[in-house]
DNA sequence: TCGTGATCGCAATTGTGTTGCAATTGCGCC
DNA sequence: GGCGCAATTGCAACACAATTGCGATCACGA
């Protein structure tokens, strides 16, 4: 039995474009498996360096994924470059991924995306097809606690 | 008369703050004004250096904008800063700026906001309140370039 | 098991963003 | 209009994520 499903088919997805299956890799790929939410170059490296591997290594593998179209390279706010695994489900045309990313505290949330895809297009006509968005602003707790410090 | 409206009122709130109002700090806000579109550092730097300024008094200027509120620094996607005055109609509670970004030509349109803002908010309840969004994906163009060049 | 080319580790480079400091300049005050 | 001083500028240097070069190493098909 495959440790992971989805690792065992991109080894042989990377395989298949003629690519070894080096244990760097695996770990980059467990890692990114294991985090679910997207992880920066600094953080896998860093998960990384404590089974050896040299962030460069990490680097270059990420890039190696990216190209495959097996992990997405965003950007979010932060300035600073997050990687996450492309998940299956999330190839169709719809919007296939929102964050929501606190301008006060840093925090980063997954928006749930079930009706809101064909919503977002739809409002807003003559955009093109949007396949992901990052929406910025305060979030409940955030705003919860200015409103308790001062109206 | 003044040159600009806008301007002025900006050149009157930094004198408020206690702050001179350079020939630097002009430029940089009349370049950001006449731009309409957020511009990267290294953009308003070069536009700048032809009047005699140097990028760190530009960054210093830019970040100080930031700071008195006066103009936004954002990310959009491709790992640069840029900066954008503060629209004063954008000051409401409802979402300020949306933009997409297109994936494949890297153009950045301004998305008209008019019903979106409720639109979004209300459709990612949960989430705190927007104040900006980014979308990205594949512009009309692009998309139409595509199915031209390929079924 | 062996050979070879993909991959790794290390060191160095790039480029944006940021800070330190001495020289300069805007502006309140006379 | 000129003076003084603190805010601001220009230059150089630094910080750090991202990226590349290259010789050593390892995965994997034969």
């Amino acid at each position: 039995m495959a440790k992971s499903q989805r690792g065992s088919q991109l080894a042989d997805q990377i395989r298949g474009t003629g690519r070894r299956m080096t244990k760097a890799r695996q770990a980059v790929i467990a890692c990114l498996e294991s985090a679910g939410l997207p992880l920066t170059h600094k953080q896998i490296a860093r998960a990384l360096r404590e089974q050896g591997f040299e962030q460069t290594t990490v680097w270059r593998n990420l890039m190696m994924l990216v190209e495959l179209g097996m992990v997405h390279r965003r950007e979010l706010g932060d300035h600073l470059w997050r990687y996450e695994l492309v998940r299956v489900e999330a190839a169709g045309p719809a919007l296939a991924v929102v964050y929501f990313s606190c301008l006060s505290c840093s925090g980063l949330t997954p928006v749930s995306t079930e009706a809101t895809p064909t919503l977002l297009q739809q409002s807003l006509p003559g955009v093109g097809r949007i396949s992901e968005a990052l929406l910025r602003g305060v979030c409940c707790d955030c705003a919860k606690a200015v409103e308790r410090s001062g109206p």
